[in-house]
DNA sequence: CGAATCCATTGACGTCCGTCAATGGGTCTG
DNA sequence: CAGACCCATTGACGGACGTCAATGGATTCG
């Protein structure tokens, strides 16, 4: 049953969060709302061990440059950690994710 | 301990979820990656009848075609479903939201 | 009917995003 | 040192996005 109106009154919905949560949290949903980095943290979210580029490069059909390109913009997000070793970059889950982040990462399938 | 490795030999990463399923992911996550968006599907989410769009006109700081134009969003995404009533239009989450989708949202906070 | 209210659509504008080619810095091997 | 390999950065380009002003349809009240 739909609630009774007088035209013209508005009854605002409460808005528990606070703004500066929301913007937070809709930074982590952009930085997971492109297929390649979803499936680049999917990735690492299930590697026993910490992932190179060059494996991503091989498995994806994309370029280099945009393989990287998408790995910064994880970093920037705080999701990820590199690890240079040799010539090789490894990276991981931030080890100090959020835990809301870890329930909606693992929320995802 | 990092794995070792030959140079020029990559290890791709299995990609356990289907490609079909990861572009569907990301575009429910694409539809809750805006800061607007992802308040009112809290809202939604914790009301306890529809709400009306001249609620969140209220409420937000944004103009009214601009609310609009995020549930449209929203509904394309089939997050979200309309009952029109009189001049109002009530809002409120799909009430077929696939699994996943109800755990992501209940993830966030 | 006429005025007021709610809402969706359209068109426009500036910004951000995803992608690639080209480049350059590191690092290892011969 | 010279060459091969890995990776990040830069610059460029087309497309998508968030926002608003203006418009018009639908509904209700007087």
């Amino acid at each position: 049953m739909l609630p009774e109106r007088e035209r013209g009154v508005c009854c605002p919905p409460t808005l528990r969060a606070r703004p500066e949560k929301i913007e937070q949290t809709s930074e982590i949903l952009k930085a997971l709302a492109d297929p390649t980095r979803l499936q680049m943290m999917l990735s690492l979210r299930d590697a026993k061990e910490p992932v190179c580029i060059c494996d991503f490069t091989a498995t994806f059909d994309i370029s280099q440059p945009t393989v990287s390109h998408h790995m910064s913009r994880l970093r920037e997000a705080g999701l990820v950690d590199v690890t240079k070793r040799g010539i090789w970059s490894f990276y991981r889950l931030a080890p100090d994710l959020p835990a809301a982040t870890r329930r909606i990462l693992n929320a995802i399938g």
